[in-house]
DNA sequence: TAGGCCATCTGGTCCT
DNA sequence: AGGACCAGATGGCCTA
Protein backbone atom coordinates (compact mmCIF):
# COMPACT_ATOMS: atom_id res chain seq x y z
CA UNK A 1 0.00 0.00 0.00
CA UNK A 2 1.76 3.64 -1.13
CA UNK A 3 1.42 5.75 2.15
CA UNK A 4 1.50 8.82 0.59
CA UNK A 5 -1.29 7.82 -1.79
CA UNK A 6 -3.31 8.36 1.69
CA UNK A 7 -3.60 11.93 2.96
CA UNK A 8 -4.54 10.84 6.50
CA UNK A 9 -1.65 8.33 6.83
CA UNK A 10 0.72 10.83 5.19
CA UNK A 11 -0.07 13.40 8.03
CA UNK A 12 0.44 10.42 10.57
CA UNK A 13 3.58 9.86 8.65
CA UNK A 14 4.81 13.04 8.87
CA UNK A 15 3.82 13.85 12.53
CA UNK A 16 5.89 10.41 13.60
CA UNK A 17 8.84 11.99 11.45
CA UNK A 18 8.96 15.33 12.16
CA UNK A 19 7.88 15.03 16.11
CA UNK A 20 7.24 11.41 16.89
CA UNK A 21 4.75 10.54 19.56
CA UNK A 22 6.71 10.79 22.95
CA UNK A 23 9.56 12.18 21.63
CA UNK A 24 10.57 15.09 23.58
CA UNK A 25 9.92 17.22 21.04
CA UNK A 26 6.30 16.84 21.85
CA UNK A 27 7.22 19.19 24.58
CA UNK A 28 8.09 21.58 22.54
CA UNK A 29 6.03 21.58 19.80
CA UNK A 30 8.88 21.26 17.76
CA UNK A 31 8.28 23.18 14.32
CA UNK A 32 8.07 26.61 16.78
CA UNK A 33 9.48 25.67 20.09
CA UNK A 34 7.38 27.91 21.56
CA UNK A 35 5.07 26.19 23.90
CA UNK A 36 6.79 26.26 26.83
CA UNK A 37 4.57 29.89 27.97
CA UNK A 38 0.97 30.54 27.40
CA UNK A 39 -0.12 32.66 24.54
CA UNK A 40 -2.66 34.23 26.56
CA UNK A 41 -0.43 34.25 29.68
CA UNK A 42 2.42 35.39 29.79
CA UNK A 43 3.17 34.15 33.05
CA UNK A 44 5.45 30.66 32.90
CA UNK A 45 3.04 28.18 31.07
CA UNK A 46 3.15 24.44 31.86
CA UNK A 47 2.04 25.12 35.79
CA UNK A 48 0.32 21.76 34.43
CA UNK A 49 -1.91 23.37 37.91
CA UNK A 50 -4.81 21.61 36.72
CA UNK A 51 -8.31 23.75 37.08
CA UNK A 52 -6.37 26.17 39.15
CA UNK A 53 -9.25 26.46 41.32
CA UNK A 54 -7.93 24.48 44.11
CA UNK A 55 -7.07 26.21 47.11
CA UNK A 56 -4.91 23.36 47.86
CA UNK A 57 -1.35 24.51 47.26
CA UNK A 58 -0.21 21.78 44.68
CA UNK A 59 3.19 20.55 44.59
CA UNK A 60 5.61 22.01 42.46
CA UNK A 61 6.24 19.68 39.70
CA UNK A 62 10.11 18.97 38.58
CA UNK A 63 10.65 19.64 35.22
CA UNK A 64 10.94 16.33 33.72
CA UNK A 65 7.65 15.42 35.83
CA UNK A 66 6.35 18.41 33.33
CA UNK A 67 8.01 17.29 30.65
CA UNK A 68 6.30 13.88 31.17
CA UNK A 69 2.92 15.06 32.01
CA UNK A 70 2.77 16.92 29.06
CA UNK A 71 3.97 14.29 26.86
CA UNK A 72 1.06 12.17 28.57
CA UNK A 73 -1.17 15.06 27.73
CA UNK A 74 -0.19 15.35 23.89
CA UNK A 75 -0.76 11.75 23.53
CA UNK A 76 -3.85 11.49 24.93
CA UNK A 77 -5.11 14.32 22.49
CA UNK A 78 -3.33 12.93 19.48
CA UNK A 79 -5.33 9.64 20.13
CA UNK A 80 -8.64 11.51 20.62
CA UNK A 81 -8.03 13.03 17.05
CA UNK A 82 -7.07 10.03 15.50
CA UNK A 83 -10.30 8.31 17.02
CA UNK A 84 -12.21 10.80 15.54
CA UNK A 85 -10.44 10.51 12.21
CA UNK A 86 -11.45 6.59 12.20
CA UNK A 87 -14.50 7.43 12.66
CA UNK A 88 -14.52 10.28 9.80
CA UNK A 89 -13.26 7.73 7.58
CA UNK A 90 -16.12 5.34 8.39
CA UNK A 91 -18.72 8.13 7.67
CA UNK A 92 -16.88 8.94 4.77
CA UNK A 93 -16.46 5.35 3.34
CA UNK A 94 -20.37 5.33 3.72
CA UNK A 95 -20.66 8.79 2.21
CA UNK A 96 -18.05 8.83 -0.73
CA UNK A 97 -21.01 6.86 -2.89
CA UNK A 98 -23.31 9.40 -2.77
CA UNK A 99 -20.71 12.44 -3.51
CA UNK A 100 -19.79 10.95 -6.68
CA UNK A 101 -23.24 10.26 -8.02
CA UNK A 102 -24.29 12.66 -10.47
CA UNK A 103 -27.96 12.77 -9.50
CA UNK A 104 -27.19 14.25 -6.36
CA UNK A 105 -27.71 17.54 -5.07
CA UNK A 106 -24.79 16.36 -2.75
CA UNK A 107 -22.50 16.32 -4.87
CA UNK A 108 -22.21 19.72 -6.43
CA UNK A 109 -22.19 20.58 -2.68
CA UNK A 110 -19.35 18.55 -2.30
CA UNK A 111 -17.49 20.54 -5.30
CA UNK A 112 -18.40 23.61 -3.24
CA UNK A 113 -16.40 22.48 -0.83
CA UNK A 114 -13.49 21.85 -3.64
CA UNK A 115 -13.72 18.38 -3.84
CA UNK A 116 -13.19 17.19 -7.58
CA UNK A 117 -14.13 13.61 -7.96
CA UNK A 118 -12.03 10.89 -7.09
CA UNK A 119 -10.31 12.86 -4.29
CA UNK A 120 -10.95 12.07 -0.52
CA UNK A 121 -13.47 14.03 0.53
CA UNK A 122 -12.73 16.70 3.30
CA UNK A 123 -14.06 16.72 6.77
CA UNK A 124 -16.47 19.69 6.17
CA UNK A 125 -17.35 18.09 3.02
CA UNK A 126 -18.12 14.87 4.39
CA UNK A 127 -20.00 15.62 7.44
CA UNK A 128 -22.19 18.34 4.96
CA UNK A 129 -22.67 15.08 2.54
CA UNK A 130 -23.89 13.03 5.72
CA UNK A 131 -26.27 15.82 6.98
CA UNK A 132 -28.21 16.04 3.63
CA UNK A 133 -28.12 12.06 3.78
CA UNK A 134 -30.19 11.92 6.60
CA UNK A 135 -32.14 14.83 5.42
CA UNK A 136 -33.18 12.73 2.43
CA UNK A 137 -33.97 9.85 4.01
CA UNK A 138 -35.79 12.11 6.97
CA UNK A 139 -38.27 13.38 3.56
CA UNK A 140 -38.24 10.08 1.71
CA UNK A 141 -39.57 8.49 4.92
CA UNK A 142 -42.05 11.52 4.89
CA UNK A 143 -43.50 10.81 1.76
CA UNK A 144 -43.77 7.17 1.69
CA UNK A 145 -45.66 7.61 5.13
CA UNK A 146 -47.97 9.94 3.41
CA UNK A 147 -48.26 7.11 0.47
CA UNK A 148 -48.97 4.51 2.96
CA UNK A 149 -51.54 6.96 4.43
CA UNK A 150 -53.40 7.04 1.54
CA UNK A 151 -53.25 3.78 0.58
CA UNK A 152 -54.69 2.23 3.90
CA UNK A 153 -57.30 4.98 4.27
CA UNK A 154 -58.58 4.14 0.73
CA UNK A 155 -58.46 0.24 1.09
CA UNK A 156 -59.64 0.13 4.52
CA UNK A 157 -57.71 -2.74 5.40
CA UNK A 158 -55.03 -3.16 8.04
CA UNK A 159 -51.82 -2.44 6.47
CA UNK A 160 -49.60 -5.10 8.93
CA UNK A 161 -46.54 -4.46 11.27
CA UNK A 162 -44.52 -2.74 9.46
CA UNK A 163 -46.27 -0.13 7.60
CA UNK A 164 -47.95 0.51 11.05
CA UNK A 165 -44.42 1.40 12.27
CA UNK A 166 -43.72 3.67 9.60
CA UNK A 167 -47.21 5.47 10.06
CA UNK A 168 -46.57 5.64 13.49
CA UNK A 169 -43.52 7.42 12.95
CA UNK A 170 -41.34 4.78 13.90
CA UNK A 171 -37.42 5.01 12.95
CA UNK A 172 -36.36 2.81 10.57
CA UNK A 173 -33.49 0.75 11.11
CA UNK A 174 -32.00 0.81 7.99
CA UNK A 175 -28.88 -0.26 6.90
CA UNK A 176 -27.67 2.81 6.31
CA UNK A 177 -24.59 5.07 7.46
CA UNK A 178 -25.99 5.43 10.79
CA UNK A 179 -26.03 2.53 11.76
CA UNK A 180 -22.04 3.24 11.86
CA UNK A 181 -21.88 5.02 15.06
CA UNK A 182 -25.70 5.14 16.42
CA UNK A 183 -27.15 2.32 18.39
CA UNK A 184 -31.12 1.33 18.37
CA UNK A 185 -30.90 2.75 21.92
CA UNK A 186 -29.36 6.25 21.03
CA UNK A 187 -31.79 6.22 17.24
CA UNK A 188 -34.93 5.69 20.05
CA UNK A 189 -34.31 8.25 22.48
CA UNK A 190 -32.59 11.07 20.60
CA UNK A 191 -34.98 13.99 20.24
CA UNK A 192 -33.11 15.65 17.23
CA UNK A 193 -34.06 12.57 15.02
CA UNK A 194 -37.45 13.55 14.64
CA UNK A 195 -38.67 13.04 10.83
CA UNK A 196 -37.68 16.17 8.90
CA UNK A 197 -40.30 18.42 8.20
CA UNK A 198 -39.13 20.24 4.74
CA UNK A 199 -40.92 19.60 1.19
CA UNK A 200 -39.77 17.05 -1.31
CA UNK A 201 -39.39 19.20 -3.80
CA UNK A 202 -36.29 20.12 -2.53
CA UNK A 203 -33.72 22.92 -1.75
CA UNK A 204 -35.28 25.48 -3.97
CA UNK A 205 -38.47 26.10 -1.53
CA UNK A 206 -38.42 27.53 1.93
CA UNK A 207 -36.01 29.91 4.04
CA UNK A 208 -32.00 28.36 3.84
CA UNK A 209 -30.15 27.83 6.71
CA UNK A 210 -28.05 30.88 7.89
CA UNK A 211 -25.52 28.90 8.24
CA UNK A 212 -24.18 29.45 4.79
CA UNK A 213 -22.32 25.92 4.64
CA UNK A 214 -24.92 23.69 4.08
CA UNK A 215 -27.33 26.12 2.41
CA UNK A 216 -30.41 23.57 3.13
CA UNK A 217 -33.76 24.21 3.74
CA UNK A 218 -33.84 25.10 7.83
CA UNK A 219 -35.30 23.03 9.74
CA UNK A 220 -34.66 23.89 13.28
CA UNK A 221 -30.76 24.27 14.12
CA UNK A 222 -31.13 23.49 18.24
CA UNK A 223 -28.58 25.57 19.87
CA UNK A 224 -27.79 24.05 23.05
CA UNK A 225 -26.08 26.13 25.98
CA UNK A 226 -22.37 26.32 25.23
CA UNK A 227 -20.29 24.29 27.34
CA UNK A 228 -18.24 26.93 27.57
CA UNK A 229 -18.97 30.08 28.50
CA UNK A 230 -16.89 32.65 27.80
C1' DT B 1 2.05 31.83 -4.49
C1' DA B 2 -2.30 32.03 -2.07
C1' DG B 3 -5.68 29.37 -0.05
C1' DG B 4 -7.61 25.02 1.67
C1' DC B 5 -7.02 21.29 4.58
C1' DC B 6 -4.90 18.98 8.07
C1' DA B 7 -2.24 17.29 12.46
C1' DT B 8 -0.43 18.71 16.49
C1' DC B 9 0.35 21.28 20.75
C1' DT B 10 -1.58 23.82 24.29
C1' DG B 11 -4.43 25.97 28.11
C1' DG B 12 -8.96 26.28 29.76
C1' DT B 13 -13.19 24.21 31.21
C1' DC B 14 -16.27 20.57 32.37
C1' DC B 15 -17.28 15.90 33.89
C1' DT B 16 -16.72 11.60 36.49
C1' DA C 1 -7.42 14.36 40.36
C1' DG C 2 -7.46 12.77 35.97
C1' DG C 3 -9.60 12.42 31.66
C1' DA C 4 -12.45 14.32 27.90
C1' DC C 5 -13.58 17.99 25.18
C1' DC C 6 -12.89 22.37 23.01
C1' DA C 7 -10.89 26.28 20.54
C1' DG C 8 -6.85 28.96 19.19
C1' DA C 9 -2.41 28.96 17.15
C1' DT C 10 0.99 27.21 14.15
C1' DG C 11 3.33 25.11 10.35
C1' DG C 12 3.42 21.53 6.60
C1' DC C 13 1.54 19.68 2.36
C1' DC C 14 -1.04 20.06 -1.79
C1' DT C 15 -3.51 22.15 -5.60
C1' DA C 16 -5.25 25.72 -8.71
Amino acid sequence: MNVLSNPLMRAQERSLAVCGPGSVQDLHHCPQGFNLGSRLNPAPMLSLQSGQKSTKPQRELSPEEQQELRRKINSRERKRMQDLNIAMDALREVMVPYASSPSSASSSQSHQHGVPPGRRLSKISTLVLARNYILLLGSSLQEMRRLLGEVSVGMGVNTGPVPRLLLTGGWPFISGPSQLLLTQESLLTSTSLAPVQWSSAGASEGPLCPCGICRLPRFSHSTPAPRFPK
